[in-house]
RNA sequence: GGUGAUGUAGCUCAGUUGGUUAGAGCGAUGGAUUCAUAACCCAUAGGUCGGUGGUUCAAUUCCACCCAUCACUACCA
């Protein structure tokens, strides 16, 4: 039976590059749908450029362009990116389109009409200079609850207390730097909280196989027990000036970016049903039997498993069959890197000429079906695809194909199809369908090779190459051979969802047609003739990867400007020196310039008070002489009473990176020795001797 | 600190619905071979299955606690 299915994967947003963590997704999807098509099923691949909101418009404005040429650039950008490492989109679109901006009205009318849509009157920040609305992340200003500045508009880096951008005291934009005002507007909210969408969800996320069971836990989560109500409105309306879809009999009122973005799903297929002449609506109505599906990173669940199927259930539409989520990318088992080199851009991985068909067989081995991060450990990335697919794989091509085209003129015995690696592969290959379809690709892969392995023993037992030198014994040098190149093409139709490019070569090569599921259970015919071979895949070699995180590097010192925070860079700068320290504490020695990096200075506590709420906490001001004042939030109130504390000299850090804490930023920490088994109780703050004055340098 | 995930050979990972000697690939070592992109083939070495307790006739597999790593979160700075 043929199946209709429709696949998406999320909507890479277009103010930036694809990097090696995206393409985890993309090439997952992708492996999925060509094994679907490659079965023979009706299979859509569509995804777009997530292109409104804020970010863009700012980003545009800042390079002197507009939105749309923006958006055009980058659109250009991902598709050259994509498509070079195959993935193969049946439409990739943008969700700036006719086909978007209609369906986003008519599910909003729909919402509207079941009384979904609440519009309510909230007050926000306004950037006077700018004359715009600003989205909390647009503001800073100082903690409302421990005074920390330069904290963004939703929670306070330094004490962690988490409040709204309007209880900020003394707000800037970060856009301007002008003091915003608070104004009034009036937003459209989706009711979330309405009894019908709770109802729903919680039958709707609960659904057999709809979720991975960790997502389905996390959402158990998100929505409560019954009765609990957790889910609050979600304001789906942003004000001009905003780049996006105006809202239908609301002038100046847009549709938030996140609305817009998995709706540009729908938009993406519309496009390619006018273009292939598909039906819309056989996919997307509520009795649709066509299937559908959403690859997606674990970071965006909450978009996906809630908004987005309780928008369409109640406009009138299917939800999805099922919704894949997937875990993070780490480079070397950490977070991708900038500093490291690490971070690393599509662009760059095949402007250093990387075959992007390693990188899609190094994920498909590493890929399962669960939400776990994945790491990609270059060393092992080498050894991997150097062994399996040049070293096992297309081995048995190279080693055998010499012998038939020299001797035999390129012509092909009859296979014996009774021979163990060819029946091991009729046993398993349903196997590696279903771990395909199961997205554990993993799995299949290591079924795959475990059949490559049978195959180059059997090569190894009919010894060829002795064959060769034997008169009379050519018929079974040229069984031999035949077989070889056989259980070769069964193995390139077995790995072909993988290595798309790498089997259209085998196809070339083999002179076959392109390859079908089912060829897997056939053999090519006596008398089949094939190509003289040449190389289908080269090695990996080391200096390559190295090359390639080197040019990550380089990129990164090139354009400094390019990094949007700099607190963010100082923060991984000084996470980076305590990192450094830590790592050499393993180590015999620290160096001078390490120690150094620490900044520690005499400090006066001017003042020292109980912290409202805190068990641990006391919130200390610290006069550090010519550096000004500094707040800390010290852990030491079991052992000091804050009145003793005022007057006294301490040692501070002063350079080490704010944090924000749900009491306020604390800029530093004071030093304090206590024992690190707990035998000894006690917290210990350090004194200078008697002549230290605030602000000296300590070393 | 809380919640969740992970922790199995040097590396990347399987596996164990609790039950004889715990697996694969890579890497290492030795051998064989020369058809093949120094690939392939055979063999060997290497693990107290993170630690400690508990349940059980039996635990790597179940439970508790602890440790480490990662993520999120936090009254750690």
């Amino acid at each position: 039976m043929t199946r209709k299915i429709l696949v998406t994967s999320a909507l890479p947003y277009a103010n930036g590059a694809i990097h090696l963590g995206h393409l985890v997704e993309y090439i997952q999807t992708d492996i999925w749908v060509r094994f679907q098509k490659m079965r023979g099923h009706e299979c859509w691949y569509v995804c777009a450029d997530d292109t409104h909101g804020t970010p863009i418009m700012l980003r545009a404005e800042k390079e002197g362009i507009t939105p749309e040429a923006l958006i055009d650039r980058v659109h250009g950008e991902h598709t050259r990116d994509f498509a070079g490492f195959h993935v193969g989109f049946d439409n990739y679109y943008t969700t700036h389109s006719e086909e978007t901006r209609s369906c986003a009205n008519e599910i909003y009318a729909r919402l509207q009409a079941a009384g979904l849509i609440d519009t309510r009157t909230i007050e926000q920040y306004y950037d006077p200079l700018k004359q715009m609305f600003l989205p909390d992340r647009f503001i800073k200003g100082e903690c409302p609850k421990c005074g920390a500045h330069d904290q963004y508009g939703d929670n306070c880096e330094s004490c962690g207390s988490a409040y709204t951008a309007n209880e900020l005291k003394n707000p800037y934009s970060a856009v301007s730097g002008a003091r915003p005002e608070l104004r009034q507007s009036e937003h459209f909210f989706f009711r979330l909280s309405d009894p019908r969408c709770q109802a729903f969800l919680r039958r709707w996320t609960q659904g057999e196989g709809r979720l991975q069971t960790e997502a389905a836990n996390k959402l158990q989560e998100w929505l409560g027990n019954e009765g609990d109500n957790k889910l609050t409105d979600w304001d789906i309306s942003r004000d001009s000036p905003y780049f996006g879809f105006e809202i239908p009999d609301a002038p100046g009122k847009y549709f938030y970016v996140w609305l817009d973005a998995p709706i540009g799903y729908m938009g993406a297929f519309r496009n390619l049903c006018a273009r292939e002449g598909l039906d819309f609506d056989a996919y997307w109505r509520p009795d649709s039997n066509a299937e559908l599906y959403h690859f997606i990173g674990k970071d965006i669940l909450y978009f996906h498993a809630l908004f987005w199927p309780a928008e369409l259930a109640h406009a009138g539409y299917r939800t999805p069959s099922k919704v894949f989520a997937h875990g993070f990318l780490t480079v070397d088992g950490a977070k991708m890197s900038k500093s490291r080199g690490t971070f690393i851009t599509a662009e760059s991985y095949l402007a250093q000429g990387l075959d992007p068909e390693w990188l899609r067989y190094y994920y498909a081995a590493k890929l399962s079906s669960s939400m776990e991060d994945i790491d990609l450990n270059l060393d092992d990335f080498i050894a991997r695809v150097n062994s399996d697919l040049v070293g096992k794989f297309v081995n048995i091509a190279s080693r055998s194909a010499g012998f038939i085209v020299k001797h035999f003129a390129g012509q092909l015995c009859t296979c014996d199809e009774s021979l163990p690696a060819i029946q091991a592969i009729r046993q398993r290959r349903a196997a590696i369908a279903d771990h395909y379809e199961a997205r554990e690709f993993g799995k299949a892969i290591r079924e795959i090779m475990a059949l490559t392995d049978l195959a180059n023993q059997y090569v190894d037992s009919v010894k060829p190459w002795e064959l060769a030198r034997q008169a009379g014994r050519e018929n079974d040098l040229q069984e031999a051979c035949s077989n070889a190149l056989n259980l070769f093409r069964l193995f390139a139709i077995l790995l072909k969802p993988v290595l798309p490019a790498l089997g259209a070569r085998a196809e070339a090569f083999l002179n076959v047609a392109p390859f079908v599921w089912d060829d897997s259970s056939t053999v090519l015919a006596a008398g089949h003739a094939i190509n003289a071979y040449r190389h289908l895949l080269t090695r990996v070699d080391k200096k390559q990867v190295d090359a390639l995180v080197e040019a990550s590097l380089e990129s990164l010192a090139a354009i400094p400007q390019a990094v949007p925070r700099a607190e963010q860079q100082e923060k991984a700068a000084a996470v980076a020196v305590a990192q450094a320290a830590i790592a050499t504490v393993a180590g015999p020695h620290l160096s001078i310039d390490d120690f150094l990096a620490v900044d520690l200075r005499i400090a006066r506590i001017s003042e020292a008070t109980r912290v409202e709420g805190a068990d641990k906490l006391v919130r200390l001001l610290l006069d550090i002489g010519p550096l000004g004042t500094r707040q800390v939030f010290a852990g030491i109130k079991a052992a000091y009473d804050p009145a003793t504390l005022v007057g006294r000299l301490t040692v501070m850090v002063a350079n080490l990176a704010p944090r924000k804490m749900r009491f306020g930023l604390s800029e530093g920490m004071v030093l304090a020795a206590s024992d690190p088994d707990g035998q000894t109780p006690g917290i210990f703050l350090l004194s200078p001797d008697a002549g230290a004055q605030p602000g000296m340098r300590v070393k």
